[in-house]
DNA sequence: TATAGTGTACTAGTTAACTAATACAGTTGG
DNA sequence: CCAACTGTATTAGTTAACTAGTACACTATA
């Protein structure tokens, strides 16, 4: 896995399992691969895996089983407050530094437009 | 100045300057405040501002000088430059992350549209 | 019931970001 | 000329993030 070194490890980690869980590809109910195997696979150390994981647990994203593994939560309002949480802290992010830059709304929707219509190009 | 402690400062710093910049509020060719006053105004080490700094003169946003103060550039294509890649970067961020989370360019588009209306509500 | 795989905890060491303090070099205005 | 302001450099110390290694408690299965 690829960092942003600018982006502390842990919360990279944490952003990237909760695209998996958001977008589904791992279910509810779901057993993660195991801190050791995500350890490998994320190329990080299983420590930081372990922190970016508590930090889930915290907010019951995650449920751990001791000796069993991790599992995503069954818990589907989470998981939909989750996505809301995620999407919304993205557009307050593209939303504030825009505006900040002097722009008004109907410029920064008519920019975004432009640059997902140059992006895209291919998806319906 | 209140900072995110999940960035680096010194990036919180660059941000806060290019946004001046390119809002107009430091105009071409103007001076900037002294790092020593930048340190207060941000309440962070003149270190950390030096290293700000040095970074947008690497780039020839800033230009320093000796004894004098550190000028913003004149080359107005150099801003509009930082201006275009300030809004890319932003919008790739959203959009990447959307597109991570399955959604279709069209749903992006239709969701932040509605968050703007949403946030906006008083902007022509 | 062993053994292998789980989560969890702890200690130790490295590195980057940051702060603090000092010093030096160049500029400007009285 | 000199005092007060600039940018710049250096050294030293703190803290958070990360890595590495080890150990322990729990679970499943062969």
């Amino acid at each position: 896995m690829k960092f942003d070194d600018k982006i502390p490890i842990y919360l990279q980690i944490q952003n990237y399992l909760d695209r998996q869980i958001i977008s589904g590809e791992l279910a509810p109910g779901d057993r993660l691969p195991s801190v050791r195997q995500l350890a490998v696979d994320v190329t990080a150390n299983v420590n930081t895996v372990q922190r970016a994981l508590s930090e889930m647990i915290d907010e019951k994203i995650i449920v751990p089983q001791r000796g069993r593994g991790n599992f995503v939560t069954v818990d589907v309002d989470l998981i939909a407050q989750l996505r809301l949480k995620l999407v919304d802290e993205q557009f307050a992010l593209v939303y504030d530094q825009l505006r900040a830059l002097n722009f008004s709304d109907s410029e920064i929707i008519d920019k975004f437009v432009e640059y997902v219509k140059d992006r895209g190009a291919l998806n319906e």
